[in-house]
DNA sequence: TTGAGTGCAAATCCTTTGCAGGCGG
DNA sequence: CCGCCTGCAAAGGATTTGCACTCAA
């Protein structure tokens, strides 16, 4: 299936469950599809939105990530960061999940069907309906340099 | 150990690191390691320390807990919330995870050693030192009453 | 004594919201 | 044509910061 056609199903989702085809949603919609590898911020989706010269607010933009994430075609990721990013939402992929540098915020995706499998097991076990699983690692990087100040007596 | 020694050793390092002792700091100190269980907000513990009518500022407070975290004495969770929880990091205890109900906002805490150690094992792979893991189950909980309001067509 | 730490208020960052007008179905 | 969506600006929540004063070492 083209990216096309992708963008075309979603839209007919879209429809579906009642929702207006507007030009900022579609425009927002294609953004994460040629985009697929990133972990988005509204800010980012704001600024891209810029650079193709399409006129939308960033209160829209909000708005319509909001409406993305609660239809489950967008997934919000939260990296210890003061904002959220977002991802498109793969029903086909496997979840994946993160490691974080705090240092450089640079994210390695990676899979491991182990831990899902885990996951969905403990869910189980707890007794909970699983809408989303999220395996991060927070660490440093050591392939860029990073400077060691030290933090000692910052206020 | 003791509550009590817990805390001396805590505050010999602060000291040790060449941080000052102020009656706020060993406030905020005694807060976590008497709610040991929970996972506050800055908000939170800043309500406990009013009804302690310990005086501390919640600048102060968001201060404090910032050089905690840097020292590692705190560690910083996201629950897809718009503000961070804090726990009291244990260095003998196995990390710990977290389900979190998306409805309810209440947190489940479980251990997996199974869930550790392929965390470690994929950090080794890509070459990265861990600083923290967070394993995190987005779920709805069956046990409590959620409205199931319909969202769609919601702005 | 001295500069790290504090309180306060203002500032900042990210996100949401009220309202009047626009446009998709 | 109806009322969902939008843009704008203003509000809002969480967190940080500038500054003058305080107090731990």
């Amino acid at each position: 299936m083209t990216t096309e056609d992708k963008t075309e199903v979603l839209l007919q989702r879209l429809r579906n469950e009642g929702f207006r085809i507007t030009s900022q949603r579609e425009t927002v919609i294609r953004i994460f599809q040629e985009n697929k590898e990133e972990h988005l911020s509204a800010e980012d989706v704001f600024e891209l939105l810029c650079k193709r010269n399409e006129i939308i607010s960033l209160a829209t933009t909000y708005r319509t990530l909001r409406m993305l994430v609660e239809m489950n075609v967008l997934r919000e990721l939260d990296f210890a960061e003061t904002h959220k990013h977002y991802e498109l939402v793969d029903e086909n992929a496997t979840p994946h999940h993160h490691i974080i540098c705090l240092d450089c915020n640079h994210t390695i995706e990676f899979e491991d069907e182990e831990i899902n499998k885990l996951g969905l097991e403990i869910a189980k076990k707890y007794n909970v309906n699983v809408v989303d699983m999220q395996f991060q690692i927070f660490a440093k990087c050591p392939t860029i340099e990073h400077k060691h100040e030290h933090k000692k007596h910052r206020n």
